[in-house]
DNA sequence: TAGATTGTTAATCGATTAACAATC
DNA sequence: TAGATTGTTAATCGATTAACAATC
């Protein structure tokens, strides 16, 4: 990797794209592929692919392409996905629940390690192969289980609590879908979904048509 | 409106934003807002948020701030929230059993007027208080229903396929959450959300840290 | 070798930030 | 009037696209 590029936020957005077409194309048995067929792929241009690549080294081949095997175990190191990652899931709503049963996270590396709810009737409870937790008890069985990132799907209102509750147990990673802004440290990373957005802007395009 | 004036794309995708914390603001008793003490509440530049509404026309009064009301119904009618919506969720997994019961959708104007499914043993059950027809129905059921935006939770493997039925029917707009790249008419809006994307990027952070 | 395709530099485009005149 | 805050223009920053030398 070279150390004194500075890698933008939307290449990074970027990369998990690449990710998932190119173990696509594996699986399709293509052992090479060139920026300009996995661009058409994607919908992106290949003078895009290739810049986001080389930022982080030369894994292509020059008047070849790239080894879809090689670029794949390559991206997903830039990635972290090598690794594994203990996600807890808080809130199980609607949302919590299709996320705890979603099956693609797992096949990214990331292990649903604990589920917390604050109704009563939820603990206890099974779900995604995990068991439902107080949320009293968030602290504790989150430093336990060693959580690296945390999943908020309670309503805004008791989002920032959870937030910083789950800041006060140590993980480091905040995946938000609460419609609130949310402050964390410098040192949480904080993404936040707002699924309001995707709907409205489609709206705004229709209407004027 | 200045029709002459281009809006960037993550003008529109901020306009959601100012929307929700504007109602949030209203409820609470606040009727004059000033960019910066909104900007603060959204994590936003004062500046943004004057540019983006700027670009749509005076919504401001110098010197005093926003009116909080008459702000929510110009950026709601910019963003065509105050026409009613029939939205229709194709596939009836975990993500598409969430999404019918989100009752956000409906205080936006998003009206859910039927869901599909291929399961014989789902179709007929209620779901968000609508009936799950089968998806050889689709477009049938969408052109009487007029559904003008289609929700798409199905595997990756059939996403294109409904979208192409979707499209048959009429719909115009199509929020995608299969992760796969779909080809669609360049008159219909197509918005893709990829869930992966943001947990992904966590990862990434937070192995370099 | 000739053709293909990468990696990189330069040019362009678009979006954000800063500054400030207008005005309530 | 003085203070506050918008709307708009100019300056900066960042990201994409185009071009092409390097090289397999």
């Amino acid at each position: 990797m070279k150390e004194h590029i500075v890698i933008s936020k939307a290449t990074i957005d970027r990369l998990p794209l690449y990710f998932r077409t190119l173990r696509l194309v594996q699986q399709e048995g293509t052992e090479i592929i060139s920026s300009e067929e996995l661009g058409r792929r994607i919908g992106v241009t290949p003078e895009q692919i290739r810049k986001d690549l080389a930022s982080f080294g030369e894994f292509g081949k020059k008047g070849v392409g790239y080894f879809v095997r090689e670029l794949i175990r390559n991206i997903g190191e830039i990635l972290g996905l090598h690794r594994n990652w203990n996600i807890a899931i808080v809130g199980v709503g609607h949302l919590g629940w299709a996320l705890a049963n979603y099956k693609n996270f797992a096949s990214l590396g990331f292990n649903l390690a604990a589920v917390f709810d604050v109704d009563p009737a939820k603990v206890g409870q099974l779900i995604g192969g995990v068991e439902i937790y107080s949320i009293d008890r968030l602290e504790e069985v989150a430093r336990e289980r060693n959580i690296h990132i945390g999943v908020i799907t309670v309503p805004a209102e008791s989002a920032q609590e959870v937030a910083d509750k789950l800041v006060a147990a140590g993980v480091r990673g905040i995946w938000n879908f609460a419609p609130i802004k949310l402050n964390v440290a410098d040192n949480v990373r904080l993404v936040s979904e707002d699924l309001s957005v995707g709907l409205s802007s489609i709206s705004y395009y229709l209407s004027r048509q």
